[in-house]
DNA sequence: TACCCCACGCGGGATACACT
DNA sequence: AGTGTATCCCGCGTGGGGTA
């Protein structure tokens, strides 16, 4: 049978040589779930596009440890970035300067999940090249790239495999330390480089400099940060509505002292108590929960009210063990997942 | 022609078992 | 125990059949 080939660009096929112009390699599956396309007509439209030379694919390796066949990944070629010139769009990297070295890739593969994710709601998202360009960075950096949410508030992504070296966490060290961003969100795909993360910058100066340090593991990472953008504000109101009458925020309250980072007054079960949102483990948070001192807390006299999740539990517990005047309440990552979706329903 | 779905083939790690 | 061989299993993706 004759191979087949492109016979009309569709506008899918255009997004998708962009998406692999921007994202520089993404897998079979990546473009199947992105740009929703059945299983089966994905392997279609790619064998056309491959056939026709627009793209070019290569099997996975080293992604999945422990599977033999871990699918195609797709790059764009030469023709396929003279169609997307000829489409319009302003193109300035050829096929050569997107190509991606082997090892490099499983970190690519990754990242691309983050950002398309994101871009899917309402972030806007750099990737690494575009965000070294625009704020002038050395090449070199680990910074993954820069997304911004629907309240302008941008964050340095850093995203990292099952574990991660020492030497490669120190380097991100001294990048923070150097550089001027105050937001970082790191996203890790194991609990081993969760937990090397959470223990190398708990307390740290790198914290303590920073606005916010949100550290995730990728599955919630990706339903946190799609169902509340990373803001406080769209967690708060899904909060109140789940757990009242049980739970209501208070505008109005008297401190004798105002605490850093406890801003947020709730009454719970009817009594008044500081809320801090740890689905995020924001390390600054953290931070400013222990700052507030047990003599802080005879004269204040409210607790803190920590939202954590049930996997996370006990590192926030440990995080914090010096804190004896907390309570925690519990949100499961399948309920901000399911919360996600309501939010969609409802638009 | 664009799109969707199913059956099956394929590759190779994992596992089980036999043999030395 | 260590090595060789057969089989299973799993998930990917092709070929072909189908619909609008």
């Amino acid at each position: 049978m004759a191979k087949s080939i492109v016979k009309e660009l569709q506008p899918r096929d255009v997004e998708i040589l962009k998406g692999l112009y921007d994202f520089r390699a993404l897998s079979t599956e990546q473009i199947m779930v992105y740009y929703h396309i059945s299983k089966w007509y994905t392997y279609k439209k790619l064998s056309a596009l491959r056939n026709s030379g627009y793209i070019i694919t290569t099997p996975i390796k080293g992604y999945n440890p422990n599977q033999c066949r871990q699918g195609n990944y797709h790059r764009i070629t030469e023709t396929g970035i003279a169609c997307l010139r000829k489409q319009g769009y302003s193109i300035e990297r050829r096929a050569y300067d997107l190509r991606v070295r082997i090892r490099h890739l499983p970190f690519l593969f990754m990242t691309n999940e983050i950002l398309m994710t994101l871009r899917q709601s309402n972030w806007e998202v750099q990737d690494s090249r575009d965000a070294k360009k625009q704020h002038n960075l050395n090449r070199g950096v680990n910074i993954q790239g820069i997304v911004k949410n629907s309240s302008d508030k941008e964050f340095v992504l850093y995203s990292f495999l099952e574990n991660t070296s020492i030497k490669n966490v120190e380097k991100i060290a001294s990048e923070i330390a150097m550089h001027k961003f105050r937001d970082y969100l790191f996203i890790c795909r194991g609990g081993g480089s969760f937990q090397s993360i959470i223990n190398r910058f708990k307390d740290s100066d790198e914290v303590v400099k920073s606005q916010s340090f949100k550290v995730f593991p990728r599955g919630l990472g990706k339903d946190y940060l799609t169902a509340f953008e990373g803001s406080e504000k769209k967690f708060n109101s899904y909060l109140e509505k789940v757990l009242k009458p049980k739970l209501f925020f208070k505008t109005s309250f008297k401190s004798r002292k105002v605490f850093k980072g406890l801003n947020q007054v709730v009454s719970h079960n009817g009594e008044e108590k500081y809320l801090v949102n740890l689905l995020d483990s924001d390390l600054v948070k953290i931070y400013n929960i222990k700052r507030y001192r047990k003599e802080d807390f005879g004269m204040d006299g409210r607790k803190v009210l920590v939202v954590t999740e049930p996997n996370l539990k006990a590192i926030h517990q440990n995080l914090l063990e010096s804190v004896h005047h907390v309570d925690f309440i519990e949100v499961t990552q399948g309920e901000i997942k399911a919360a996600h979706n309501n939010l969609k329903m409802e638009e």
